[in-house]
RNA sequence: GUGGUUGUAGCUCAGUUGGUUAGAGCGUCGGAUUGUGGUUCCGAAGGUCGCCGGUUCGAGACCGGUCUUCCACCCCA
């Protein structure tokens, strides 16, 4: 019995003018990525679950695929730990690689494991897909590509800039003008932990304040009272709810709220420095936004936080990236600072698609449409294709001798530009009818003509 | 992982309080039209109504489960 075919959910097929406009964005992202310095490598689809658990918080190990070893694996589980029905525990024993979550702790691992090859300060890109078994959602996907640029082994904040202009750089290649790139310090957030005396609950308290422009100044102090944060931290931090102003005027006041803490300054001088920089560098047509209830990112971040959100669509954030001191640490090699951004393809993609940015081009259908009439005829055409090709101009043959309707409306649909007819009277005297499909309109050419018409661009 | 939502032709969707043979538009295929596509006209094909079970004389419709879709939370690109 034939099963009604799918893919698992979360999933998706591409389809040539899917694949098109994916290749276009990918090409712009690795081009400016070059641009800037950066050099390619590629990581496994899977690592060793070990190299993966932890890194992501509680969250993060629950959305990791894991695969299942291979052979009888429940044959070397004690009937003792089957019975517990515990799952985490039982996990460790049957799976022992998993699916990669992101390109930055595989990255991360890489360096590790290569760092006598590797001269410092290393620039890298990496484009490759990932999972995360997440519920699916818009813009939300289980395999989705990430494109990230990462580099290690210089603390200047030079690079912090330097991904501020990238990102900048990138989305006006695209055509996105106006994103917003939000940037925070961890140092600066835990600073704050700090003066207002709940350091020890760091995460809930930056979980909480993350979501201020979701569920509004009272959501995040319910939530933070819940969490256990005292009111008295909560009067403290009230400053921070309705913090606007211009950016300097923003620095100021952060400066004087963490002034007794040695790390919030040490964070509050490093936003300083990058502002100014990009100040007076200026940005093409994104906009740098210091916004101090940025929390997000993994909880490996130690300094600049960066997110990304485009302009007037509903979309979670396009791109996000920071600064990690000791990324590498956990694989035993120290004092290796680290920083990087990503940018999400897919949903790239879909802003792009909704705000209709993507150029006419991008399809890559070919140049011209040989008609077939026959054997003799076809042969005829093949020698011209050889020609075409030559020269770099995508062209075809219909491969059957269908009726010319069908021939023409295969053109058509397909976005060919121009249909070439060769018939007995084009063969006779060696030339050939090149038809215009967007005008109708068409002449007899020579060779020579042909190849010029369809060389030139659209 | 929690709560909700969706599923009928290739696509977008109708389908009355449960009642004969489940419809439309678009698309596909054929013809009008054997060297001219888009427009028009005529005709045809295409469905285990997501899947499994239950209630009923009778289920596309009601109930349970499951998968899927989308949404909110959680979290994130």
């Amino acid at each position: 019995m034939a099963q009604k075919p799918g893919i698992p959910k979360g999933t998706r097929d591409f389809s040539p003018g899917e694949v098109a406009k994916r290749n276009y964005i990918i090409s712009v992202i690795r081009t400016n990525f070059e641009l800037f310095g950066f050099r390619p490598i590629e990581t496994p689809s899977f690592e060793n679950s070990s190299t993966l658990m932890g890194k992501y918080g509680e969250e993060g190990d629950r959305l990791i695929f894991k695969i299942l070893n291979s052979g009888d694996f429940l044959k070397k589980v004690e009937d003792s730990l089957y019975e517990q029905k515990d799952s985490m525990q039982l996990t460790g024993k049957i799976s022992e690689k998993a699916l990669r979550y992101d390109l930055t702790v595989p990255f991360a691992r890489y360096v590790v494991q290569h760092q006598n090859e590797i001269d410092f300060p290393f620039k890298r890109y990496q484009i490759q897909p990932v999972w995360r078994a997440d519920r699916p959602q818009k813009g939300r996907f289980r395999e989705f590509y990430q494109c990230d640029a990462d580099v290690v082994g210089s603390q200047s904040l030079w690079q912090e800039v330097e991904f501020v202009q990238l990102y900048d750089t990138v989305f006006t290649a695209l055509g996105l003008q106006g994103v917003t790139i939000k940037m925070n310090n961890r140092k600066v957030l835990s600073g704050i932990a700090e003066v207002i005396g709940e350091k020890d609950k760091l995460i809930d308290f930056t979980v909480a304040l993350d979501k201020l422009d979701k569920i509004g100044e009272d959501g995040v102090k319910k939530e933070m009272l819940e969490k256990g944060i005292s009111q008295s931290a909560l009067t403290k931090v009230q400053p921070l709810f309705r913090f606007e102003g211009t950016t300097g005027e923003k620095l100021d006041r952060l400066a004087e709220l963490l002034d007794t803490s040695e790390e919030g300054s040490k964070g509050v001088e490093e936003l300083r420095f990058i502002c100014n920089t990009i100040e007076e560098t200026g940005l093409q047509t994104a906009v740098l936004d210091l916004d101090v209830t940025l929390a997000r990112g993994l909880n490996y971040y130690t300094g600049a936080i960066f997110e990304v959100s485009a302009p007037g669509v509903a979309m979670g954030s396009i791109g996000g990236g920071g600064r990690y001191d000791d990324l590498t640490g956990i694989f035993g090699l120290k004092g290796i600072s680290g920083v990087g951004i990503s940018f999400g393809l897919d949903r790239i993609y879909l802003v792009l698609e909704e705000l209709g940015l993507f150029p006419e081009t991008v399809t890559s259908s070919s140049r011209a449409l040989f008609i077939n009439f026959g054997e003799a005829e076809a042969l005829y055409s093949v020698r011209a294709l050889q020609v075409l090709r030559k020269e770099g101009i995508k062209a075809e043959l219909y491969p059957d001798n269908a009726k010319m309707k069908k021939q023409m409306q295969y053109a058509d649909k397909r976005g060919i530009p121009f249909t070439v007819l060769v018939g007995e009277e084009e063969m006779s005297k060696g030339h050939y009818t090149l038809k215009n499909m967007q005008t109708g309109e068409q002449k007899a050419v020579s060779l020579a003509e042909l190849t010029a018409t369809l060389a030139e661009q659209i």
